[in-house]
DNA sequence: GTCTATATTTGGATAGAC
DNA sequence: GTCTATCCAAATATAGAC
């Protein structure tokens, strides 16, 4: 596995090779299928292993800061953090981008699980009333993310930015409570409005 | 041209092979190499193209709308829309995914023209002051992309969003202005504290 | 579990005739 | 410009001995 990734970050997610993999663990390619059953099953190992990775990266740092403002940056950050650090896993864990690969129900059961786990710190904020505010969050943690990795890697352009946006999207989300609160009928409405 | 994108957007970006293609064409594989000197020249004619394309795309939708809120909007679903249109398009613009390639520099300029129209479209708003303010912009802006991209391709699950986040990031970026003017001293620092 | 040997396919690319 | 023929390299995968 190890070696998997390596190769992976050497020469690209697609361009991931039975031979380098074998070559790196000093061993012939025909011996790795005592392993793995086909290449797709490698990347579905990897899929799996990183967000295993993702669920305890999550958990070591959930120290639930005090306020739902330092919350939601924490969150943020979490996302920010662990995806920056290996493109080639937040390639594979959250673009869909390799030509046959698809997630075996095990594996993407762990993703599942990630998802979840983030839910759940979300709602603990109380900020957090409809999945579409969620939606809102991830595309806004990703575009940074995505916007690091792709034009300035390694580097801080759009890590200077998390704080700002978690903010700003904290501001949004309060004002628009605090709307909904007001005049329950508009956002909230069906339910409470007959 | 159309059918290397018509290969791509059926087996991958990654998965575009030369015989693919000049199946598609009704030719031989040789004869592709009569306009096109390897594979990689393939994929910077497209880079080529599909900037050529974004380029139209927003001259086409230049209406200017009238308020700077408005015209954020505007921004906003010009590079949702795009994107979205087309998502291998998008792949290859603007993620760095494929192993080998990289533009050259005459389809790599066409991509700061791009850019470039994009930067003076925001100016026109006097909202952006400092590049770090058209950071935010594109990051919120690629979020959105991909998430409805690689979540709900073909559906509208993130375009809903659209608007909500084009304000939110307005209401961010007016409030951030006036804080600037009323101690001028915290943002702008240096130049007029001295 | 690991190896050698091999099958099989496919890929990009070139030579040279027409 | 397009073709046939060919090259070469690399890939995934299997068979079967040790």
């Amino acid at each position: 596995m190890a070696a998997a990734w390596e190769v992976a970050r050497d020469k690209g997610l697609a361009g991931l090779s039975l031979s380098d993999v074998a070559a790196r663990v000093g061993m012939q390619v025909p011996s790795l299928y005592s392993y793995f059953a086909s290449k797709n099953d490698i990347y579905d190992a990897m899929f799996a292993q990183g967000n295993d990775q993702f669920l305890q990266f999550i958990r070591d740092r959930a120290v639930l800061p005090r306020s739902a403002r330092e919350r939601l940056r924490a969150g943020f950050w979490v996302t920010f953090d662990f995806c920056t650090a290996d493109p080639v896993r937040y390639q594979l864990l959250f673009q869909r981008t390799i030509p046959g690969f698809t997630p075996s129900p095990a594996s993407y059961a762990k993703a599942l699980e990630v998802l979840d786990l983030f839910r759940q710190g979300l709602a603990s904020t109380g900020l957090v009333s409809e999945p579409a505010d969620q939606d809102l969050l991830t595309a806004l943690s990703i575009g940074l993310v995505d916007q690091q990795i792709s034009n300035d890697p390694g580097g801080r352009r759009w890590a200077s930015l998390v704080d700002d946006v978690a903010d700003m999207a904290y501001d949004y989300l309060l004002k628009k409570r605090r709307r909904a609160r007001a005049r329950p009928s508009t956002r909230s409405r069906n339910k409470e409005a007959q």
